[in-house]
DNA sequence: GTATATTAGTTGCATATGCAACTAATAATA
DNA sequence: TATTATTAGTTGCATATGCAACTAATATAC
């Protein structure tokens, strides 16, 4: 027998294999939301969340927020200017930063997303009772902690 | 003022995103382990994890056990015979299907791998209590089995 | 048996991703 | 002020990803 009786590792129980599927689900269910509805990408709808709560931001901090790395950030922004989606002017006070903020037509289709990521996320959570989804969010946030407090990598 | 007060969307609470971010942690950091100290990406890994459990099955089986894209498991698998970790051999009864299983040294990585990925679980998710540990399980699977259900995408 | 549909797997192609190197601007130091 | 370090952002490049079209084998229908 070239196998073990016992496997070893069941990748169906195992925690970041089901945290991953289960992103993975949840993602593209969103992401061809967005792209049927608005032809944005998760990135750029991303972007532009962050612009609707902060305006006037620079890229490095929509990074930070969105936690999605810079040169992603340079294109997926170089596309929502194209779009008129975005606006960019150079800092007043640091010619390396650009102020970032949604454009009118922008600020128009944030409003229209807005609710309609608000539904997926009942649609695709309204299984949880209030208690398991305050719960859930819990223990992401402390696994979250957890792996930014000692993480190395 | 061009922004509303209230923002409507707060990203940082937004769970979809919350749950991706934390997935997105966990597996970055177990996919630069399994590259330093092996050289395979989580896709080979995961290849090579369902072979550990069930030796004989076809690219198609492995990749819905994975949940990946059957192209990138045809291309991984590519990768994993040229290296001499995994065999395939045509089915006896169906000459489309190919038994793969794991080479004596792809078995012999596998159990190098396995309490790696373990003991990388258990640091990544140490902070959990075991009952919170299986709350977390249990939200995990609860939700996913509601997206499938019911998910037209 | 021939035609059609289905299944397994591969490949092409377009896009996404992420690291690292790069430019340009500013800050810090000597 | 000249030198160096840091920061913001862009781009090059290699790889990852995923859909769709493709080949080949088998199953089903006629």
């Amino acid at each position: 027998m070239s196998q073990p009786k016992q496997p070893q590792l069941e990748l169906a129980t195992f925690l970041p294999y089901q945290l991953s599927v289960l992103s993975n689900r949840v993602s593209s269910t969103i992401a061809s939301a967005y792209q049927d509805k608005f032809a944005l990408s998760v990135t750029e709808w991303r972007i532009m969340a962050v612009l609707g709560e902060e305006a006037g931001v620079s890229a490095d901090t929509v990074s930070q927020r969105t936690e999605v790395e810079k040169s992603l950030i340079s294109r997926a922004l170089k596309r929502l200017i194209a779009r008129n989606l975005v606006r960019r002017e150079t800092d007043q006070n640091d010619a390396r930063k650009h102020c970032l903020r949604l454009s009118k037509t922008g600020l128009d289709i944030y409003q229209q997303i807005v609710p309609v990521s608000k539904q997926y996320e009942r649609d695709l959570f309204g299984c949880l009772s209030v208690a398991e989804r305050a719960a859930f969010e819990h223990l992401i946030t402390k696994v979250r902690k957890h792996i930014e407090s000692g993480d190395p990598s």
